[in-house]
DNA sequence: GCTTGACTTGACTGACCGGTCAATTACTAT
DNA sequence: ATAGTAATTGACCGGTCAGTCAAGTCAAGC
């Protein structure tokens, strides 16, 4: 309570799980500030502005993604597909833990702010944009593996990796809209059958 | 300019622009008001709150967009398998005309709204449930059609319709963070390849 | 013991939010 | 003509927004 890191790392926590339970403009300061214990002269002692909070918590939250589940899912010891089923599940059970406990499906943070900011802040879009490129390039090098390995035919890695995501995305955007985790389980295995040719 | 209908009309379409190319929670009434050349007052005369202008927005849009290119994309003359290339090309133009105008592509306006609004409205959330809904239903005739034709083998039809209009959100969603349409292009022909597998 | 600087406090600002309302004007049906 | 209603006006409301600031606490370094 008093360590002076605790209070930052407060901040970061509230306003992630708030930002992601409703939404970046629906959260006002003092919501955050409240609920994390924090007077707003502190706020903004560790964060110049609101947006550089939702920087952070972009950062924070990629940040946990990369070396939780799914570096889990993209686990270079699974055999490629395996891995593929391995995301769209760690998917699921996430949404559905986050709606039993909050009454609703959250969505993915990156998603959320993505469509949320990025017709009006720059730099919070090319952020999101980054975050993307990240996890499109997990699905890619899948890819590349699982047509070294022979499971798979030769295809546009490189495409059909960013097809992938964009499905992910879509399937869970959809999920959220009829607040219905089990969407993301009955569609999620056909990202297996995406594929997009070799243009030569 | 006087005659009555004619001032919700200007209302509506002025939302309709500005809630579409940036948000919901973005766009305040004065603002539309005041480029709708509306006095507030008389915004209230015709819509009883924000949220039932955005019930009317999302109203207009899905009629327009039923009877306008999503009924010539889904045109029973066509051959099943073409419905879905017409589909993707016309959001990829739509979205390409924008970002030519604009500078920035806008997305899906029911995507973006139901990414920002349906963790905190239910009825909204409901009514795009509704749109994505009908729209699936239009993915799901092409595909029984198609089976009917024999174009491709039996799927689960229902399922892999709700795929595709899952994978078209996505990609739109990934495009706008690219703020790049020619996403759309290059990932929306894999759209074809989604398949769910009947269960037995 | 004194200084420094990171951290905290909480009142405050001005702008803007969605929404209200009484008064006025324009239109229409009798 | 007139009565009734639909449409319009623009000032106004309380509340909330992101952000500011002067004043103070406190622990570490000298």
């Amino acid at each position: 309570m008093n360590a002076p890191i605790d209070t930052r790392d407060r901040i970061l926590a509230t306003a992630r799980e708030l930002f992601h339970g409703r939404s970046y403009s629906d959260v006002g300061i003092k919501e955050i500030c409240d609920i994390a214990k924090v007077q707003k002269g502190s706020f903004y002692h560790f964060f110049p502005s609101k947006r550089d909070l939702a920087m952070a918590v972009i950062d924070d939250m990629a940040d946990d993604w990369a070396h939780g589940f799914v570096a889990e899912a993209f686990d270079r010891n699974l055999p490629p597909l395996e891995r593929l089923d391995y995301m769209v599940d760690a998917a699921y059970y996430w949404q559905k833990a986050a709606k039993d406990l909050e009454g609703r499906m959250p969505g993915c943070l990156f998603g959320n702010l993505a469509l949320e900011v990025s017709t009006r802040d720059e730099v919070l879009r090319a952020k999101l944009n980054a975050v993307f490129d990240k996890a499109a390039e997990r699905f890619h090098e899948t890819l590349e593996q699982a047509i070294e390995s022979g499971a798979i035919a030769p295809l546009d890695t490189k495409a059909t990796a960013s097809a992938m995501l964009a499905f992910l995305e879509g399937i869970i955007l959809l999920a959220k809209t009829r607040n219905d985790p089990d969407v993301v389980q009955r569609l999620g295995p056909a990202i297996k059958t995406l594929r997009i040719e070799l243009q030569h």
